[in-house]
DNA sequence: ATCATAGTCGTCTCCCTGACGATAAACACG
DNA sequence: CGTGTTTATCGTCAGGGAGACGACTATGAT
């Protein structure tokens, strides 16, 4: 085995790719750019780019997060102070297959966000070259665009899979941990959380079960001044997150 | 936001470290190799090296774990034919931060094995240079090695870090999948599968309730022969890992 | 023969969950 | 102003899974 030589290493090129997802007129959707460029012009794409010769991976995304969604990502290591414009960030994975990029050897440390409804998307800058786009309609969940699964309207690069990566683990996380709260504004009501687990989970919740498991686990949720509002029918009671972060047990989705 | 420019990027060196865990002698243990060079010379750190300038990030792990151990990393999409020395192999996280290499920028992209039982290692032809360290002596679960944080045994670069977080995936991964097959042979009881989530999660489990759980989940074990072996007291019978990858309902830790 | 060690089968109770009835509090109508 | 609609919230009930154990079985060690 050759010796650790700081010298003679493979030209590699780092960047962030970012899965920003949020729950908008019901619907799981993320965050996608126009590619104004070479390989994959015109296609739609995952925002991302390059690591800064001093920046932290996780600086890195949250720098791009800001600069395409204006969000500000919150450490899980801080207390209760969220912003109104807060997200949540965490790393992915990391993608470096050696032709996913056919111009150099690109290795792509993606992260997942998770934020609330936002008003529109503003693209660094260049507007209508951004757009929140549903999860579904990327992703085809049934079979997508014939054979082959280069398909109409799918992400350049490998963003498809990334995109998929992503929404899976926010599917299985929302599970046992109280992230879902993320995709909320800081006051939400049990009813707009619900609806954040429809939305993402893609089935039915049975609203009076919900109510008992989210209500019923320590921790979840501390009622916010016991106010109310309105969203449709009687008024609902106004919560914020709470402490707690893992849910036990899990609230599992259902089946089939 | 500048363009894409594949001409203007910062230089990095990309490596692949991995965690490998099996479980000897009812302990949790990882593979470290002795440093032989500048930085923290002397000291021991996870095993890894330079993702080749051709190939995937996978295959880069997969080398070096046939490089340090002579496991061969077995895809999970591959059905029932697990050779007898294959291993679990996974992405973990990545790991960036600027200054986690004084020489220079490196991005390790960590990989976790798990492994059945093993001989010996063989630290690619340099023997003694490699050792099966016992989790908890380097993790120092209980708040180990004074102020700082960098006690005495600890582990080079951040991979004191990467160990835990590979430690704490194995941990919760084993609860809803079939993963901790992978620390057993091709062939074993029920309760050496007991074992090695003790060993793990450093708990003691109800063997009667355990033994209920693991027979009871279809799909999880399949029974091998009907044969029996022996290791103490009754004959148990023998299973092999069945084709469910996924543990529902989950086989939650104990807290507390 | 007796003991120690493991494996395996049962039982009992508690808690959680899914299914679903019922009530409450707002709004949109006519 | 009543009626219907929508949403929130509380209750009830049956079934399943898990923790806590008791009991029995099959080996080897003494």
């Amino acid at each position: 085995m050759p010796a650790y030589d700081p010298s003679a290493f493979p030209p590699f090129a780092v960047t962030v790719d970012l899965v920003v997802l949020t729950v908008r007129r019901h619907a799981l959707c993320t965050l996608v750019v126009r590619r104004g460029e070479a390989p994959f012009q015109g296609r739609w794409a995952l925002p991302g780019g390059f690591v800064r010769a001093e920046e932290d991976l996780g600086a890195a995304a949250a720098r791009e997060l800001v600069e395409e969604t204006g969000l500000c990502a919150y450490d899980p290591a801080a207390p209760a102070p969220v912003p109104s414009n807060g997200a949540h960030l965490e790393q992915l994975a990391t993608y470096g297959a050696p032709d996913r990029d056919p111009r150099m050897r690109v290795v792509s440390v993606a992260h997942l966000a998770l934020a609330p409804d936002l008003p529109a998307p503003r693209a660094g800058g260049d507007a209508n070259s951004a757009r929140w786009a549903p999860v579904e309609e990327l992703l085809g969940e049934d079979a997508a665009a014939g054979a082959g699964g280069g398909g109409a309207g799918t992400l350049a690069f490998d963003h498809s899979r990334i995109l998929a990566d992503g929404v899976e683990r926010a599917r299985s996380k929302i599970e046992y941990s109280s992230l879902a709260t993320a995709f909320c504004p800081p006051e939400f009501t049990v009813g707009e959380l619900r609806r954040v687990y429809e939305a993402v989970w893609g089935v039915a919740l049975d609203p009076r079960n919900f109510h008992r498991k989210v209500t019923g686990t320590p921790g979840f949720l501390v009622p916010a001044g016991g106010t109310t509002t309105r969203q449709g029918g009687r008024p609902a009671q106004l919560f914020r997150a709470g402490g707690a972060t893992l849910l036990n047990p899990p609230m599992l989705r259902p089946e089939v």
